[in-house]
DNA sequence: TATGAAATTATAATCATTCTTACATAAAAC
DNA sequence: GTTTTATGTAAGAATGATTATAATTTCATA
């Protein structure tokens, strides 16, 4: 994604495309650690000397009503931001905190106990160990 | 449940069975609302009139490390407390706040990526418009 | 280039949660 | 039965994420 392709894509949702909508967004799309508005901001003020966390909050709120960018609600302390806006569900390791993807049918699930709801978003959280970490485990465990 | 019930089953648990505890745990099994942290300290505070934030809190980590509360963190700010601790899903609605549980099939949904890491938790968020809000919307646009 | 709306910045305020300390109470040891 | 020890509670300060406010800057466009 270029600079210009995505200046494009917010001109299009009606969003002015200043400089640092666009670093977020690309910053956004580039990573799949689903990072929170405090990684970003430290993440690109060294290349952003004037970058406020102010602006930061506000873009990450303007994107995702845009539905560019997806809020992600997993840790107890932090929101994370997610560039993926295709429905996925998220695994979160109790241990390393790694957050990933997956793909998830969330059609296959639901009962018939929401009728007469509207449902506008699904999300699906696991959490657990995750390879690396069950690995390292088993290491530790055999020595 | 009798106060005496809940106080054999936090002592089976080697919990104190404290009066705070007991009726925190009390509250979390009456009510189906989720509530807050904050939301029991008030409704507590009334009957308890000494009680502590910090004791809320305190109990609610106990409770939730023992098993005898679910700790549901929905897209929102403040982490709220189920006293259903069966596998469901939750439906929040995005204009009135309500959250409700509904019966899911978790099994039916992953697709084998998650191969090599060990699954401990599974939330399922949906959001969206209630039945109750949707009959309003509904008498609104009639008018 | 002057104007006004929108964006950004800096900073203050807020709110959930955690931490620290002091005190009270219950269990254990003597 | 008294002293020690562990555990629980209370009060309030501290922290950290987020939101709100006000001032400044940017930018399209007249």
């Amino acid at each position: 994604m270029t600079y210009e392709t995505l200046a494009a894509q917010l001109k299009e949702k009606n969003i002015r495309p200043s400089y640092q909508r666009i670093r977020i967004l690309m910053l956004l799309l580039s990573v799949s650690s689903h990072p929170t508005a405090d990684t970003i901001y430290h993440e690109l003020k060294s290349e952003i000397p004037a970058l406020s966390k102010s602006t930061v909050y506000n873009t990450l709120l303007t994107l995702t009503a845009a539905g560019l960018v997806k809020m992600v609600r997993i840790e107890e302390n932090a929101t994370r931001f997610d560039g993926t806006t295709a429905e996925h569900g998220h695994f979160q390791c109790q241990k390393c905190g790694t957050i990933q993807n997956f793909a998830a049918n969330m059609d296959a699930m639901v009962k018939g106990q929401l009728a007469g709801c509207r449902v506008i978003e699904r999300h699906i959280v696991y959490r657990g160990i995750c390879r690396d970490c069950l690995a390292e485990q088993e290491r530790e465990e055999s020595k």
